[in-house]
DNA sequence: ATTGTTTTGTGATATAGCTCACATTTCTTA
DNA sequence: TAAGAAATGTGAGCTATATCACAAAACAAT
C-alpha cells in the first residue's frame, strides 16, 4: 500500500482532472495504491465497502454470484472507476471484482468521493457521464444476452475483446472457456464446441488461450444474426 | 403543453428539492409538462434527445428493440427521471418510453440541467444515487432473468408489481401477455401457461387483466428456486 | 347487435443448448 | 520429470421452452 501523489499521476480520470491543486493534494491523502495480481480479488459480493475504486491500470471483471451459477457481468480496462452503483446504491456490495491481469487500483474514501461530487459540479458532471455509458452498455449487452444464440454471443465476446480491450486481431484470452460462458451465458462445453467450430471454418486460430481473427466480416456477421 | 411553476410543485425529486428560488424559477420556463395516455409514446429508440424526462405522475416502461423482438428493460413508476443514461450516454435514444397509464412528465431542457448539475453539487450527487440505485436493480435483475426459468421470473414479475408499483394483493396487469413475456424474457404462449398453473394451484386469482395474490410465501418460494 | 380485430388459451411438435460422462491436454508443484 | 490437479474437448441423450396451429374470448368500431 503505497501512498500516492495524485497531483503527479499520469493517469487521472477526467473526472479528477477537474479537481484543484489543494483537492488532489486532499485526494493524496485519503487514497491507497494496490496491486493485484491476475486473479486476485479486489473486492467481494456481501462484504461492506467505504471506498470508490479507481482502476489505473490493468483488466477487471466484475461479478456476480446468481442463483445457479457465477456470472460475469462486465469487464473493464483501465483508466475506469468500478463499483460506484455498487458503493452509492447499497452499503453491501452486490457484486464482487476480480482482477484478470496485473492490476493497480486507488481506494479513495467515500466520504472524500462524495464532498467532490458536491463541491465540484465539473467532477460530478464527469462522474453522471461515466455511470450513464456503463448503464447504457449493460442495457445493450443485456438485450444481446438474451436475443442472440450462442454463437452470435460467442462472435459478440470475441469482437469486444478484439475491439474494445486489446484493439488487436491477436490476442491472450484472459478468461478459461468456463469464465467465458459465464461472460455470455453459456455451459463450458458449449463453448468450447462453438470456438472449436469457428477455428475449424477459420474464422479464428486458437492455440491454447491465444486467438487470432481470420474473418472479421464473418465474425460480425455471425453476431448479427446470431 | 404546460409551463410549469416549479417552486410549486408538489411532486419535485429530491434533487430538485435542493435548487433555489431562482434556479427553480429558470427551471420553470425550461420546462414543458406534458401529459400521455395510456399506450402513447413518450421517446423513441433512435430518435434525438435534448430533454431530460421526469415523471411526475403514472408508469411508464422503457422498452428496445433487440435482434429478434422487443424487450421491455425496466418498468418505473412516478416520481422518477427516465432515460438519463441514454441522454448522457450517446445522443441518441437507445430505448424508447411508453405510458402504461395515464402519465404526467415533464421535459427538462438538457443544458438547463447539465448547468444544475455544475453549478449545484447537491443536485448532481441525488443524481449520481437515483442512476446507481438504477443500475444496480437492473443488474440484479438482468442475473436472475437469465439463471432463474420461467415460472421464477413470472413469479418475479408478480411480486414486482406487487411489492413495488400497486403495495397491495390486488392489482390490474398494465401489460398484455405478450408484453409481460417480453418483460420476463418469455413467449407469451408460456407466459400465459404458468400464468394458468398459478391461478389453478390457487397461487394467484386471475380475473381478465385483475390479478389477486393468494399464495404469498409459494410465490416468494417459486421465486427463489426457480 | 354485428362484424372485424386483437388478445388469450392450449395442444402438438421441434430444437437449442444443457447435463453427464469420460478422454485428453495443459498447468502446478514437489 | 513425475504425478496430481485443473482445464478443455467431444459424444450422447435430455429437457425447458420456443414455435406452430388453431380455437375461444374480449374488445372496438360501425
Amino acid at each position: 500500500m503505497i501512498k500516492s501523489i495524485c497531483e503527479n499521476c499520469g493517469l487521472k480520470s477526467s473526472a479528477t482532472k477537474k479537481l484543484s491543486s489543494r483537492d488532489l493534494e486532499n485526494l493524496s491523502n485519503n487514497c491507497a495504491e494496490v496491486n493485484f495480481k491476475k486473479g486476485d480479488i479486489i473486492f467481494t459480493q456481501n462484504a461492506f465497502s467505504s471506498n470508490i475504486i479507481y482502476v489505473k491500470k490493468g483488466l477487471v471483471k466484475i461479478h456476480m454470484s446468481g442463483p445457479t451459477h457465477e456470472q460475469i457481468i462486465r469487464i473493464k480496462k483501465a483508466p475506469s472507476y468500478l463499483g460506484m452503483p455498487t458503493t452509492f446504491g447499497d452499503k453491501i456490495n452486490q457484486y464482487s471484482a476480480t482482477a484478470l491481469e496485473n492490476t493497480s487500483v486507488c481506494f479513495i474514501d467515500l466520504d472524500l468521493f462524495k464532498n467532490f461530487i458536491s463541491k465540484n459540479g465539473g467532477f460530478a458532471y464527469e462522474i453522471i457521464i461515466e455511470i450513464c455509458h456503463n448503464e447504457l452498455n449493460s442495457c445493450i449487452k443485456s438485450v444481446n444476452r438474451i436475443q442472440k444464440q450462442i454463437n452470435g454471443r460467442i462472435a459478440d465476446a470475441l469482437l469486444f475483446f478484439h475491439n474494445d480491450i486489446y484493439g488487436s486481431k491477436e490476442f491472450r484470452l484472459p478468461l478459461s472457456r468456463l469464465e467465458l460462458g459465464n461472460f455470455v451465458d453459456a455451459s463450458r462445453e458449449s463453448v468450447s464446441r462453438i470456438l472449436t467450430e469457428f477455428h475449424n471454418e477459420k474464422i479464428i486460430q486458437i492455440k491454447g488461450k491465444t486467438i487470432t481473427i481470420l474473418n472479421r466480416k464473418l465474425l460480425v456477421t455471425i453476431s448479427r444474426n446470431g
